[in-house]
DNA sequence: ACCTGAACACCGTTCAAGT
DNA sequence: ACCTGAACACCGTTCAAGT
């Protein structure tokens, strides 16, 4: 009882970090944040940070990660219809996040951790997207995936996540957004 | 002549600066070269480099101009034949200084000097793809463009130098790269 | 005009010291 | 187990002083 008691306790902690992280991250940037202004924000010192994180990319990591989560909730709820919908939607969430995406590109350079988080973020973002588009083409034509094959479908999620990031990196305005997608779905059909 | 002989001095120490930036940047990452580990670098003072540049993003900023610009002689030369070909070509120019790409869209953050250029960049970019496709498109079929008009054909210049920045950003392997580059055209013919 | 050494205000991180 | 103040080795940038 008392282990669960401090367990929680700590877990709350760590999360009050988090929530300060995920607020200034996005409000001034990663590198416009220092672990300082975190801590300040946190109600506590700088050098308290580092009792429930590795390093400040450790910070960065964890408050993504949650994030993350909290958005495949938010999806599952949301049941859109469309494909062009759902594309919409990611870089929706994606937008309100876009200088941590930036962040963990640049940080993926220096720091093995960043960059193998980044790797298995887009195997995973890969696979949902795959999934999604063998979904539509099957409601289409029932009697299977059209020519060319697992090699040439492969490459569809590539070239909407990294349209995605394009969108959002490039604070691409909401109405080209939209055509955006529509053409990327509508190019499925043809392609 | 004695006007002239300063300036050329001037504008050669700048290039020997720019040199040393250029190879830095590209070997360990923008945030990870000092002005001091620049300065050392091109044998001179971190201060000294003040004198010729305003902060450490003019530098960078000098260095993707200059790259650019020669790139853009490299391009001519090699005339290449197939869109495939000069899309597969691009990708392999900014492979070669994908640091400097992430440093741009992290630096964009902070400073408008760089957000400004990298709009500019992105502006004549997109202008270039669209030319290359209308090209491209005329010689299919010379008595004009296919459906869709011009606020469609828009789209594809945005598609393309998003996935030529996804490819580089995620340093999509050869043979993927090739064939992504494939479906790109392909898809311009369908879609 | 050009270049420097010293200094400034930061930064992420460590560590001995406290409770 | 948790938290701190002081310190460390940096960072980009400024500025008075030299030539």
């Amino acid at each position: 009882m008392a282990r669960n008691r401090t367990a929680q306790d700590r877990d709350e902690k760590r999360d009050e970090i988090l929530d300060a992280a995920a607020q200034l991250f996005v409000e001034h940037g990663y590198a416009g944040t220092s672990m300082n202004a975190l801590a300040k924000a946190a109600g506590i010192t700088p050098t308290t940070i580092y009792w429930y994180f590795d390093d400040k990319d450790a910070v960065l990591l964890a408050v993504l990660s949650r994030l993350m989560r909290s958005a495949a909730a938010d999806y599952d709820e949301a049941a859109l219809p469309t494909l062009t919908d759902r594309l919409l939607w990611l870089t929706g969430i994606f937008d309100r996040i876009a200088p941590l995406i930036v962040a963990i590109h640049a940080r993926a350079q220096a720091s093995s951790t960043v960059s193998e988080w980044h790797d298995r973020f887009h195997a995973a973002s890969d696979a949902w997207l795959l999934a999604q588009v063998r979904e539509h083409l099957e409601a289409d034509r029932p009697t299977g995936v059209p020519a060319g094959g697992d090699e040439r479908l492969a490459q569809i999620p590539r070239i909407w996540s990294y349209a995605i990031e394009g969108m959002v990196a490039h604070g691409l305005p909401e109405p080209e957004r939209r055509a955006l997608c529509e053409t990327l779905v509508r190019q499925l059909a043809a392609g």
